[in-house]
Formats: C-alpha cells, sequence, structure tokens
DNA sequence: AGTGCGGCCTGTCCGC
DNA sequence: TGCGGACAGGCCGCAC
C-alpha cells in the first residue's frame, strides 16, 4: 500500500535511471489496471525521452517533451528497473524499454494502479486538477486546516484522508499522525480548536518526514531488486497495534472503523 | 456541497 | 492438507 512517502521514495530511487533516458518501445502484458492501459502509448512513448520524473500526490509524473505519463501505484503497485531481456515475473504488467537496454517494470498484483498519458499539463489532468495541498509544503497549515474544516462535521481522520482537504495520507499515516497529534481519529473536525489544528499539521508533517527519511536510506539498488521500498513499518506506533500497549501510556490500543478504514488509537493519550 | 459507501482486485491469514 | 471466507487498502463515482 504505497503511501506518500513509499511514492516518494520511489520517485528518487527511479529518476537517475530514467532522467534523459529515450523510451524506445512499451510493452503491455496486462492493459486491466484501474483504467486500461491506453493503446496509444505503443504509438506515442517511443522516440521520446523522459526529461524529469516528478510527483504530485501519490502520482508519479514522468515528463517528455511531448507530454506525460502518469502512474499510480494504487495498493500493490510497485515499480523497478530491470534489464530488458529478464523474464517478467506474475504481476509483472507493463514495461517501458529503454534506449540504454534497460526497462521500467511496473508489477501490481491487484491492479488498482493507473497509467495514464497527458499532451498537456498533468496538473490540469481531471485526476490531478482538484487536489488539495502537498502535506510537506508551506501551503499545508493550521489556519488552512481550520478554514477548511469550517461547515464540516465529518470525523477528523476522514478529513485528513480527504484529497480534496489535503493529498498523499492514506489509513497508515493518518492514524500515526492523529496519534502523534493526540487528537482522536472520530473527533468532529467542528470540534477542534485552531491550535489543535496546528498541532496536526505539525505532527502530519514530522511522520512524513520521517517516513521518506527512513526510505531514503533503503533507497538503494532499484537495478533488479524488488525495487519496493516498503512501509517503513519499523516506524510504526499504532497501526497494526490495536489491542497491544500504547507507547506512550501502556494502555491497550483501541481499533475500530471510521468512514470504513480500520482505525487504531489509545483512548487516554488521543481526545 | 458535504458525506457515506460500493466496487474494483488478490495475497494473506484464519478457522473448520 | 485443502478450502472458503474475511480482511486489507486508494480512490473514483455515485446516491443521498
Amino acid at each position: 500500500m504505497p503511501e506518500l512517502p513509499e511514492v516518494e521514495t520511489t520517485r528518487r530511487g527511479l529518476s537517475p535511471f530514467l532522467t534523459q533516458q529515450q523510451v524506445v518501445a512499451v510493452r503491455v502484458r496486462e492493459p486491466r489496471l484501474r483504467w486500461p492501459v491506453p493503446t496509444e502509448l505503443a504509438r506515442v512513448l517511443p522516440g521520446l525521452t523522459i526529461e524529469h520524473v516528478g510527483r504530485r500526490a501519490k502520482y508519479l509524473l514522468l515528463t517528455t517533451h511531448h507530454g506525460t505519463l502518469i502512474i499510480h501505484l494504487g495498493m500493490s503497485g510497485s515499480l523497478r528497473i530491470a534489464e530488458a531481456g529478464t523474464p517478467p515475473n506474475t504481476h509483472d504488467h507493463v514495461d517501458l524499454v529503454l534506449q540504454n537496454g534497460r526497462c521500467v517494470r511496473l508489477r501490481d498484483p491487484r491492479r488498482f494502479g493507473a497509467i495514464l498519458w497527458t499532451g498537456g499539463d498533468p496538473l490540469d489532468h481531471p485526476l490531478l486538477v482538484n487536489l488539495g495541498p502537498e502535506p510537506l509544503s508551506e501551503q499545508f497549515h493550521g489556519e488552512y486546516l481550520y478554514q477548511r474544516s469550517r461547515g464540516r462535521r465529518t470525523a477528523v481522520k476522514s478529513f485528513i484522508m480527504n484529497s480534496d482537504v489535503v493529498v498523499g495520507l492514506g489509513n497508515i499515516y493518518a492514524n500515526e499522525a492523529l496519534y502523534e497529534a493526540g487528537i482522536h481519529p472520530a473527533r468532529g473536525v467542528h470540534r477542534i480548536a485552531k491550535t489543535r489544528y496546528e498541532r496536526l499539521i505539525r505532527a502530519i508533517k514530522q511522520v512524513l518526514d520521517d517516513a521518506i527519511a527512513a526510505g531514503g536510506t533503503s533507497v538503494r539498488d532499484f537495478v533488479n531488486s524488488q525495487g519496493e521500498p516498503g512501509y517503513f513499518s519499523h516506524s510504526l506506533r499504532v497501526y497494526g497495534r490495536g489491542g497491544k500497549a500504547c507507547l506512550r501510556c501502556g494502555r491497550m490500543l483501541q481499533q475500530t472503523r471510521i468512514g470504513q478504514r480500520s482505525s487504531v488509537y489509545c483512548l487516554y493519550c488521543q481526545r
């Protein structure tokens, strides 16, 4: 389940291998991802050079002079660099073959991911145009969250997982950030003071920064490796620990469902 | 407009 | 040991 830190780790790992590389072929073995892989890729992409590997939210953006490849890893997707002759494994659905004899290989067992192509500005793409700010940007601050919460009554966990509000927070890091901020995940957004939003902002940035830093140390060999940055599970303090002891107070962590998502929290440390 | 939820998928784990 | 079922998750698209 790649969350923003995993996607950013992937971006950093791939960038040196892809930047200024020309694509010579596209091989699609399984086009049935979240949306069908565009058939035009095989026609449009060969001959184009990847100028930059960027990211917006959890979308990776492979930019050329004539358009941008938009890749989402969904729940189970991963990208790695392979020698073009390496036989694909199960669930290796798409290869972008590069001029240097290597390829970028997309593996995605659950096929929740996506590959899309746009000839225009990717930020104007319908999937990206309405996204909220990046959580690590200066535009994401306490006053912003507070203002966006006005007139709403939803649970704060659902609120921060809403990509209209802020991008990149999946279930794992939403749980972690609320724990760090000492806020109960089911608390209504209309019952949180501005100063607590400021604390929440700090917690979100800290949790994501730490996860990216942990991934950074493991951005090792994307060539013929698993290519999967992992989920930094060593740094998770509540996610997956329901029923175990709170690392702060020792009381048992609660586990419930909020907005159809499993939520773990400490009844005493989070109010 | 804001909110909740169904559905897409398969690997993993559990109980029988 | 084999099998069925629950569960996990991102996020679009729909219904209210």
